[in-house]
DNA sequence: GTGGTTTGACTAACCGGTCAGACAAGGGGA
DNA sequence: TCCCCTTGTCTGACCGGTTAGTCAAACCAC
């Protein structure tokens, strides 16, 4: 059940970072949320941090391996907690909120987080790089979800699988239409009920 | 029932374009779709339709305006397609039926408009004429779901609402998970299929 | 000729990436 | 202890290339 939590570091060994080199990437990661991987440029970064662009360059050879770079420890970050969401609750429905709850942790950070996914997800069909980080961080939530509907239920494998498609698309969807929400910091909560609301109904449905 | 089809036109008085015109935002699009909106020049639209790049600009003003433009156009027609497959099928599942056979047209043409939807949903957090778009689209589509599952229930104004953003939730989420997929082309039916049936069962959970 | 099109040439700005060298921190060797 | 050499980190200046947008002139249909 543990499994996903000792998943290797899916491309570059950016693993654990100094401090000091998180606290970059944090601050990259909030420009590619608010202006845009393609608006935000090195001189942008180096400014943040403090430091000039040519250092920037020097630690991350390309601007494209700064953002995957960003992106990747965003997504472990995520898939880390969604895992560990799981492990700690007990029974279908609880875990099922706890995932949720993993996921939908705070407007602001959000809302920043699905922005840059958005991205992502547009930049994965031009780039064989982005695609894999994104299939990466795909197989270890979708497997999550699958692991609690199998562990909950007698279905077939092909059935778990296709429930936890299902899953992924409620919340995905349903967070795609929050961003898209004028009010999204005062939504935030309805949204969160909703998606396990509809998850556990859908769920529901086929028993 | 058929209001959605009177909606006027959004933003930009692109309504109808001339075959020239209208030809030219084809390429635009197809272009956009291949190398995002950001990578897409205006030289590379110009070249395409076999014009200057001044020319392209003489028509569209600046290049923020072309994408919008085309994103407008897009959407226009899908949105129109989608209206039309609820009209024309009779009872709640036929309708279900319609509506996803309007948007799972074909692979290529699906792959396309999803990743310049993903794009704009992205840029929409950044440019309120991006976000007014795809506001825009949202009320029409989200609309329709909710006529047709009002019609064919007895839910109340809120049940119904939430029901269609969940339906939109389940065929945005997957298709964003298939988009993912290496094998799309292939793939397409399965999902379409899924889709079709997550989509019932959910609306069947709760009667 | 007149008004709407179309174009090539041009510009101003931007941006990713290079490069030569500065600076600091060790690390022997005498 | 002092000196020199290496090594990793950091920087300002610079370059080559790209791109949105301008403009004056040409073109064309009526």
């Amino acid at each position: 059940m543990t499994r996903a939590l000792n998943v290797a570091q899916p491309l570059l060994a950016a693993g654990e970072q100094s401090p000091k080199q998180e606290e970059l990437l944090r601050l990259a990661y909030r420009l590619m949320a608010t202006k845009g991987m393609h608006r935000m440029t090195l001189q942008d970064v180096a400014d943040a941090a403090g430091m000039s662009k040519a250092n920037v360059v020097y630690h991350y050879k390309t601007k494209e391996d700064l953002v995957l770079t960003v992106m990747q420890w965003v997504l472990e970050r995520v898939a880390a907690r969604v895992v560990q969401a799981t492990v700690s609750a007990k029974g279908r429905d609880a875990k099922i909120r706890a995932m949720v709850d993993a996921i939908f942790v705070d407007p602001r950070r959000n809302r920043d987080f699905y922005i840059v996914y958005a991205e992502l997800i547009a930049h994965s069909s031009r780039n064989g790089r982005f695609a894999d980080l994104n299939g990466w961080f795909r197989e270890i939530v979708t497997g999550q979800y699958a692991d609690v509907i199998q562990s909950t239920s007698d279905r077939s494998k092909r059935s778990v699988a296709e429930a936890a498609m299902v899953v992924r698309a409620l919340i995905d969807g349903l967070f795609l239409q929050w961003l898209e929400e004028p009010e999204w910091e005062a939504r935030h909560r309805e949204y969160k009920s909703l998606c396990v609301r509809s998850i556990i109904a859908f769920l529901d449905s086929e028993r």
